[in-house]
DNA sequence: TTGAAGTTTCAGAACCTTCTGAAACCTTGT
DNA sequence: ACAAGGTTTCAGAAGGTTCTGAAACTTCAA
């Protein structure tokens, strides 16, 4: 188990780099797809000792990886009876690892942002001149596009099936009044 | 207009960070999204020195951020007879902003991680022993599911519509003949 | 209770990214 | 041809992120 022949070894590591700069282009570090990828080639449990072994990481490196990717919800603990150490695998449905991680960064953000995003437009709407009715105008375009994507995302995520027909005429139709709510 | 109100700045200020916060998100630098906010909102085409001056950056700074704006196709230069500094406005089509990035970032890394999954599992497929089965079997799933979700992607960003209803079966189908093995 | 095995934490080191400030580089008017 | 206005480039500074290594902690067995 400690020593994967050098074949195998070699082929996980690069895949492990492939998948590494994939999760890294979409926002995460690269060894947490490293890390992953080697349990999930594993596929059998797999002790934190032997994937700081393979991917020559610290043990401290390897203790925090695993943690965030549990947090993600795509790798899990496994107790093995009669086993002092930890055992951890990974997730091996894709829909539910990404599924959780939209929904979790989704949240993280929509709020925050949607609530600057009206900030600003109240203040615009507020404002006089010619120069605030326009920016309030964007403004408001602004909010609609961001609420169109996240409901968008939103749907997709919780029905794995999403009509993406009309989003393209939602973001990019010609400004009219885009009315909310008045401050 | 080198003089906005302070009101219509503050606004600006707010929404251009909401902005910045999303595209960070998105792996752009949040500067990025501020230039571009400031430019969308502003809806007159601008000069450099100008959003330097409300985004409180430098000459340098900001030359860098329209530069790379442009390389992605979301803000463009305005040629203004007359005026000797060159001015900037930013895409308004949202549509054509996303399909252009996402296939530019796509592109980029699609080929590469196509080609190490594929050695990869050339390797394990030479590759003998019980080990080296189930890492073959793990990583053809791997394979499977980039080409998937590219395929998908990129579906959605030629046509604007795509149906994801499969998407998600083929992501988590369960793994045939793969039986986790004993301590 | 103690010690061994294993894991987590965290201060500082190493590394990477982004920004500044100044110089170099256009472009245009005189 | 030169100078002024404007922009780009880039070396180094500043700032941020991730990793290491060692200490602290936990768990189990004797």
């Amino acid at each position: 188990m400690t020593s994967p022949s050098p074949d195998i070894l070699r082929a996980e590591l690069l895949a492990a780099d492939a998948i590494g700069d994939i999760i890294e282009h979409w926002g995460f570090r690269k060894v947490l797809g490293r890390v992953w990828t080697v349990l999930f080639l594993g596929a059998t449990p797999t002790p934190a000792a032997d994937i700081g072994e393979r991917l020559q990481m610290s043990a401290g490196a390897v203790s925090m990886a695993l943690t965030e990717l549990q947090r993600w919800g795509v790798v899990r603990r496994v107790w093995r009876p009669g086993e002092r150490r930890e055992f951890f695998e990974a997730e091996t449905d894709f829909w539910k690892m990404i599924s959780k991680v939209f929904d979790e960064r989704e949240r993280l953000l929509a709020g925050s942002v949607r609530q600057r995003l009206e900030e600003a437009a109240a203040i615009l709407g507020r404002a006089r001149g010619a120069e605030a009715v326009v920016a309030l105008d964007r403004a408001n375009r602004l909010l609609a596009f961001v609420l169109v994507a996240q409901t968008a995302l939103d749907g997709f995520i919780k029905s794995r099936r999403v009509d993406f027909t009309r989003f393209g005429d939602l973001v990019s139709f010609p400004l009219r009044s885009v009315q909310r709510r008045k401050a």
